[in-house]
DNA sequence: ACGAGCGGTTATCACGTGTCAACTAGCGAT
DNA sequence: ATCGCTAGTTGACACGTGATAACCGCTCGT
């Protein structure tokens, strides 16, 4: 079994409360001595404190939420967690991952259960999500100034399709059962760089990962056209779409992606997508929550590098 | 707050243990309208014991954890899990995910401090982790006995290629800085098929999801192949490499997947794979669990319909 | 009629923790 | 010599739960 803080307590002469308040940043109350023996047998016996005791105790636990999208869980969102998981870890916080689609009413179960220190999410908290939480009063981070970072990133697909030429532009959506929650940020910094070049406002196409969806969203659009997709699943997608209907990708058709996935590197032509720097993301989402959890050395803030890897569709 | 038992103690006039006592199993110890005043009583303030308290007490939780795999999983994965929460949750437990790269030291915190019920893993567990779950003493789930799943999958994939009329057969494996748990019982799988069948034994052969891989691979065949190959991803890739080569599938070489990915099915032409009932995979791996757990009514089995997704690659 | 037996219920304990009031000893000031 | 003060340390409590032994009142057998 594991080693308690009475077990501490014994090993180094001390009573149980001295232990506690030692190890809980309060170690100025005591002699430098006394201090300094409680460490030692801490250490040695590999104390660890028991998280059901603390939690009954504190209310909370060390544990973090992070919210799974259920978008695709693809290498990506993969590694942003590894990285986090790994920050955090660092500050003896521990995350575990949930899936998001479930009803608010599961979400309200974990955190009931698991009173977590803080909750991640990749995506905007729903505003049922958002209830839970403040019920609970337990604080949410979510990507909600990422709205920035999802403006970039229609940006930068908008304006690496103007400066290749084409004038007229349009941005697809996932149309999915799943939920589509950056789209709109994106589509509308699209809109801007039209405005701002003087092009005409992009036209709005949706599909699933479906070549019938993808015919009909052509059906929309004309040869010349150049598409920012929600993510190279949709890129690729409309690429074939493209190909069977004969239109010649990029003269006839432009298309750049999003996500820079393995896949994007293996069409043919090779897909025109934006990448950037995955665990920059993750340092960022959970500096912001660590900031807000009053750990005072928030890691310095690192660069997306959000940026146009280069192919041959658009 | 939250209502305790002590709560719905007072609420139904009767003593704490009593509560406790009923809400546990035993209550048939006590008069079936005592049991019944509790019950109500518990309703009514929709009572929820702490997860803490019960830790503290009994040393376990009602958690769950499921490893993710770090391969390269498509959104199947996610439905896996997905359907796997949802029949956890009607059993009480609560599934929570953790990726599995982590250090074996990272497991053993989160076992030392969530105290899960089980641990579920859709990979053989590594020794290390094996080794830290009977130290922890908890019951692990994995997918060892699958490989009967992956004999099955090998095997239907090559006896289609077989049908099919392609007398020379390989087997692609998904060769990355991940690990790929399931290749090696497929190509077997695949090999027991060829000999079966008086065909000379598979050609091997192993790439990354990049084209100069592929390409290096195509090398080592010649038209004519049937490929065998480890997931959508790796069929896709190769399907890419033989187009540049000037390759027709399926006549010059066969191409048949596995995992029924939404992209598999806006290739051109689209491609042949292998797919499966992902809830009834879940619901074999949860009713495991649950069966070891304790839990007499296991699910009845399900059946994974394993099967050939017709398309034009094979 | 009286103790044994029993179904129904409860008081009490232990789990491991963090906090706080209270206690001890030492020491300088009155 | 006594008092007050401070730095250093501890005892006691509460958090919410599950289990166990004890308790109570009633019936039944002799």
């Amino acid at each position: 079994m594991a080693a308690t803080s009475a077990d501490v307590a014994r090993h180094a002469g001390l009573s149980r409360a001295t232990v506690s308040q030692v190890l809980n940043g309060h170690a100025d109350r005591f002699a430098a001595d006394t201090a300094q023996r409680v460490l030692e047998a801490a250490k040695e016996l590999g104390y660890q404190p028991s998280t059901a005791g603390r939690m009954l105790r504190t209310g909370t636990s060390d544990f973090v939420v992070a919210l799974v999208p259920n978008t695709t869980f693809g290498g990506n969102l993969q590694d942003i967690f590894d990285a986090a998981t790994e920050l955090l870890a660092r500050k003896g916080l521990t995350l575990v991952l949930r899936l998001s689609t479930q009803s608010p009413s599961s979400l309200d179960r974990i955190l009931a259960g698991m009173k977590p220190r803080a909750v991640l999410s990749l995506q905007p908290f729903t505003d049922a999500e958002r209830a839970v939480l403040v019920e609970r009063d337990i604080p949410g981070f979510d990507t909600a100034e990422g709205g920035d970072l999802n403006d970039a990133i229609g940006r930068i697909q908008a304006e690496h399709l103007v400066s290749r030429g084409y004038r007229r532009l349009a941005f697809a959506h996932l149309r999915d059962n799943r939920e589509d929650p950056y789209g709109t940020d994106r589509e509308v910094a699209v809109a801007e760089v039209c405005s701002a070049a003087g092009l005409p406002a992009p036209t709005v196409i949706g599909l699933g990962i479906d070549l019938d969806d993808a015919g009909a969203a052509l059906d929309l659009l004309e040869p010349g056209y150049g598409v920012a997709c929600y993510n190279d699943d949709i890129a690729i997608t409309l690429l074939t779409a493209a190909g069977l209907r004969g239109w010649r990708v990029p003269d006839d058709i432009g298309l750049i992606g999003m996500d820079h996935t393995p896949l994007s590197r293996v069409t043919n032509p090779r897909l025109t997508t934006v990448g950037y720097d995955l665990t920059a993301v993750a340092h960022m989402t959970v500096a912001a929550a660590l900031g807000a959890l009053g750990q005072s050395d928030v890691p310095p803030m690192a660069d997306i590098n959000l940026r146009v890897i280069p192919g041959d569709s658009a």
